[in-house]
DNA sequence: TCGGTTTTGACCTTTACTGACTTTATTATA
DNA sequence: TATAATAAAGTCAGTAAAGGTCAAAACCGA
């Protein structure tokens, strides 16, 4: 059951798999081409699947010779992401923390089983509990939510230092 | 007399035994529409047939090509962990959870990091927040905490049958 | 006839996809 | 050198295609 959507992402993440610096640039016509759809399908491709949030910064140009680079970014230490959560963001929705997870578990801070246990707290555990609750309490959910992801992170950064 | 829903039941339960990971993708729509009834019926049956405490896990995905994974755990693994949710999940305090989670990690379902971040997530975050929240919602973060757990060990439980 | 189980239908949310229109850059030309 | 033509990419609202939820009706065995 795949879409179009996700054979686009597949398509990318190769590219950018095999590529020598973790970048690639693109056209964004010629992809649409090749996928044979409407060219605006690739930036709803990018925008869900390329953001910041999954760890991947999407660079463009318009115009005759435009393009489109995807870099993904690396992490070398964890410690700055903690600390940019911790200050930063405080009210994260699903998605968000499905992409951090991911992006965390690429980079190899992470293990398959962990990523698996921290989106079961953070996304279905949470969601099944906000079922019951005055919707006026959304906020609050995207308020523990961070703080679970802040806490488990800095579970990790400890442990990370600890071996 | 085989109601409907029986016949439901069965049906998916012959397409799990012949595939080759005890896991199928079916769409909920086509499923009604061979079966003709009504496409929440599909859903009833998912959630009275194929639950955690009868050893299968359900995923799924809305929206355009969306569907719905089933995987069937293992029933000897999953005994002594479905027999604990089925009983004691409803209102967890703090205590509790550490002793769980102790267990877990001692009996070796779970790694040293792993109860690490399933502590983080159930007891200091959630201990963060309620700092600034109403006393009279203590009850709900009981709730809150057994409904991560219970996530939490449905995933430790699809692990190890997925490795 | 009563309580639990099944079944349905109306309505909701999420996700994917498109097309018309806009913006920006390059290139050819008067 | 302006300016028009062309060749990109971006935006956004609208539509379609799924699956989810919940309460009420129907059914059925004791």
């Amino acid at each position: 059951m795949f879409s179009l959507c996700d054979s686009i992402e597949k398509y990318l993440v190769k590219l950018i798999e095999n590529s020598p610096n973790r970048a690639i640039v693109i056209q964004r016509g010629r992809i649409a081409q090749e996928f044979d759809c409407a060219p605006s399908q690739i930036n709803y491709v990018l925008t869900t699947r390329f953001n910041v949030f999954r760890g991947f910064i999407v660079e463009s140009r318009r115009g005759g010779s435009g393009y489109v680079k995807i870099i993904r970014i690396p992490i070398d230490r964890l410690e700055p992401v903690v600390s940019f959560l911790e200050k930063a963001v405080t009210d994260l929705k699903e998605a968000d923390v499905e992409g951090i997870v991911n992006w965390l578990e690429r980079e190899g801070f992470i293990t398959e089983r962990e990523a698996r246990l921290m989106k079961a707290a953070m996304v279905t555990a949470l969601n099944n509990v906000q079922c019951s609750v005055d919707q006026s309490d959304k906020k609050n959910f995207h308020f523990i939510r961070s703080s679970i992801l802040k806490e488990m992170l800095i579970q990790v950064l400890k442990m990370d230092f600890l071996e």
